[in-house]
DNA sequence: GGGCCCTCTTGGC
DNA sequence: TTCCAGCCAAGAGGGCCC
């Protein structure tokens, strides 16, 4: 409380002192900083603005969090508190024993990585303030930049208030990425095993290659840094300890091109943890500190073990336990298996908008570009996840699990236009989309045997569940270097196999028209912008693809009657549903009517006679479909209609499709027992000729 | 009550 | 002049369903 009250206290005279946003944690190079002016400017700078606003709403959340475990913990009496501390010692004996000073880890941290390689790319750069990135935001900060308390996320127009004469460098990944690679080299003779914790950062495990030349864990550190720099022209920092938690802190103590080697003893490492601040420690941030600091009083590594049983009782056992290693100075030394993705996501800030068209067209692209990732890399999820941030910079996230794994575009598009849907109106700055919840197999093999939109078909495979990578050779990759994705952030740790399929990745499209149709990348964009409208009114892709195969009688485009309002199309849809498929006669109730398309309202019911078939009774849909146009075809003839040569002609040309699809079939798998291809295989196959 | 799903928060880089 | 990112993972808590 008293903490409280001294901040309280200053804050009408210095209000930037409460505004933590700014200055939450000095990296290397800002220890001379005028924190206080940093702070004020950066204050001044932000004040009034939505995004300041926001940071108050946070600021407020934290706090109230904060009294919140301090009248749960006004709350624990004696007894509980005894009973809390037993746990406690009973777990700290337990964590206790698993600690293994077996192993040397080696931390390794270029220094001031991006601006580095700039300025090594432009020496003109060397000595003046630089920072990587744009107005918006900077991602890294030389340290000359630094000392004016310039620092990697921070909007570059209070960057350049900071330090006036700041230079400005755009980021090039490609650049980063190939110097990356040069240090990866480097790693490798060390620890072909190595944690590549991001394109400047990795762990190396140097327990053998020490034994193995008996060098000391000093030397080895030493030796490597001089060989980085000798490949690279770059310096790095390097810490080493007996487990990857405190060689990363140690790498950050004596930077830029420094090291620190903590023993593998275990008084060492108490005696280093005893007065280490808690926010150097990974996993640690701005709001674990304040809560552990306001209510516990806890600043140091080795107050977590002096508090233990409030810990323990007021925090859940996974929260409590990483508390008290962290307290025992305990960190991971095995070299763990490469973990598979969990997720995969894009987004992207824009000004913020209203105009719902906009918004639309931005999750097309969204959804194009999650796509193709996905494709890239094998993947298909089923829980797909919208991200939207309003213009007072509210993060809302909305998701949905959809039947079947899919990573295709129009899948993706489908089902978050509807989330989006439902969030709007809304005045948006960001929007984002979330794959997850992979199907095991990852690589694109599905698991799931009703998987049968266009493009999970093409990466997936076909019926018979012979993968169409099978065709060529999967392409295994032991060098995580490449798997890296072109964001500084990527975890290139993790290993994935990719099968080498569809490089071109283009896309296949089915065209609004009679004939048969294959569309690219380019083409597919247009289109769907085209069928934003339709997006809206619920119908689904299933119509599309029905209605590019059996086209409208009038052979255009027509997913709705373009004149329905929403409330139009559910009224003529419920009044269809009314009627029998035999009831047809007038207008309204007629099966018949050669303007009116079949379409699966709401992804289930016929919408011209109202039966209902769910999407996955493709077979029977097809048939239910071909009942409709052979009743349409009759009564043309019937009626005497010169449109029956049009008519005879789609179905010739039906049947010569379907005879093609058996044949291919037949071709690719030696035993085929369907009679019918859902249609999206079809086009896939037909695709492969174009 | 357990499992699953969704939402939100936190943290790292 | 310019006005606060984009990616990933993990944990916690609440709602719903069987």
């Amino acid at each position: 409380m008293e903490n409280e009250k001294s901040v309280s206290g200053t804050d009408s005279a210095r209000p930037w002192q409460s505004y933590h946003t700014a200055y939450t944690n000095a990296k290397a190079g800002m220890e001379k900083v005028d924190k206080e002016k940093v702070q004020r400017i950066v204050y001044e700078m932000s004040k009034g603005s939505k995004y300041f606003e926001n940071e108050e709403k946070k600021e407020a959340y934290m706090k109230q969090k904060i009294e919140n475990m301090r009248v749960q913990w006004s709350k624990l009496t004696a007894s509980d508190l005894n009973h809390f501390q037993k746990i406690a010692d009973k777990r700290i004996v337990e964590l206790e024993g698993t600690r293994d000073l077996s192993r040397i880890w080696l931390h390794v941290d270029m220094d001031a990585f991006y601006a580095a390689v700039e300025t090594l790319c432009n020496p003109s750069l060397k000595g003046k303030p630089m920072a990587v990135g744009g107005m918006s935001m900077i991602s890294t900060a030389n340290y000359e930049a630094r000392k004016f308390g310039v620092r990697a996320a921070m909007p570059g127009f209070i960057a350049l208030k900071l330090c006036p004469g700041l230079i400005f460098v755009p980021t090039d990944f490609k650049k980063y990425t190939h110097y990356s690679d040069l240090t990866r080299e480097v790693f490798k003779k060390y620890d072909p095993n190595f944690l590549a914790a991001s394109l400047d950062e990795a762990y190396l495990d140097i327990t053998s290659v020490g034994n193995e030349r008996s060098m000391t864990a000093g030397d080895v550190a030493e030796e490597l840094r001089e060989s980085i720099h000798k490949e690279t022209g770059l310096t790095c920092s390097a810490g080493v300890a007996p487990n990857r938690m405190l060689a990363k802190v140690c790498s950050d103590i004596n930077k830029p091109n420094g090291q620190f080697v903590l023993p593998n003893d275990r008084m060492a490492v108490m005696t280093f943890i005893s007065s280490l601040p808690i926010r150097k420690v990974g996993g640690i941030g701005k709001v674990t500190e304040h809560v552990l600091k306001d209510v516990f009083e806890i600043t140091t590594c080795e107050g977590m073990l002096q508090k233990s049983s409030f810990l323990c009782g007021l925090f859940s056992p996974t929260t409590a336990d990483f508390f008290l290693s962290v307290g025992l100075g305990l960190g991971r030394t095995d070299t763990p298996q490469a973990t598979l993705r969990k997720s995969i996501s894009n987004e992207r800030t824009f000004s913020a908008t209203k105009d719902k068209a906009l918004l639309y067209k931005k999750l097309v692209d969204l959804a194009d570009m999650l796509s193709n990732d996905m494709k890239k890399e094998g993947l298909c999820g089923r829980t797909l996840t919208l991200k939207l941030k309003t213009s007072s910079f509210e993060v809302r996230t909305r998701a949905v699990t959809l039947p079947t794994y899919t990573c295709s575009s129009e899948d993706i598009l489908k089902h978050a236009s509807k989330l989006l849907k439902a969030e709007l109106p809304a005045s948006v700055r960001l929007m984002g989309l979330r794959m997850s919840n992979f199907n095991e197999g990852q690589n694109g093999v599905s698991l799931d045997p009703k998987q049968k939109t266009l493009s999970e078909f093409m990466v997936t495979g076909d019926a018979s569940g012979r993968k169409l990578g099978d065709q060529v050779p999967s392409h295994s990759n032991d060098n995580d270097d490449s798997l890296s994705v072109d964001t500084e952030t990527s975890f290139s740790a993790d290993t994935w196999d990719s099968i080498g399929l569809l490089g071109t990745h283009e896309i296949l499209y089915l065209h609004h028209s009679d004939s048969m149709l294959c569309l690219k990348k380019e083409e597919t964009k247009r289109n769907l912008d085209l069928r934003i409208d339709d997006l809206e009114n619920n119908v689904d892709y299933h119509n599309t693809v029905a209605n590019a195969i059996n086209p409208c009688p009038n052979g255009a485009s027509q997913l709705v009657e373009r004149d329905s309002s929403p409330g139009k199309l559910k009224e003529s849809n419920q009044d269809r549903g009314k009627n029998a498929i035999n009831s047809g006669d007038g207008e309204a109730g007629s099966s018949l009517n050669p303007n009116r398309p079949l379409l699966w309202m709401n992804d289930y019911k016929c919408s011209l006679c109202g039966a209902e078939l769910p999407p996955n009774f493709l077979e029977e849909r097809q048939e239910h479909f071909d009942f409709h146009l052979a009743e349409r075809l009759q009564e043309e003839e019937s009626s005497g209609v010169n449109q029956t040569p049009k008519l005879e002609q789609r179905l010739k040309h039906k049947s010569h499709i379907m005879s093609q699809i058996g044949q291919r079939k037949k071709h690719k798998t030696s035993a085929s027992q369907d009679k019918y291809i859902p249609i999206d295989m079809f086009f896939a196959k037909t695709s492969q000729n174009f």
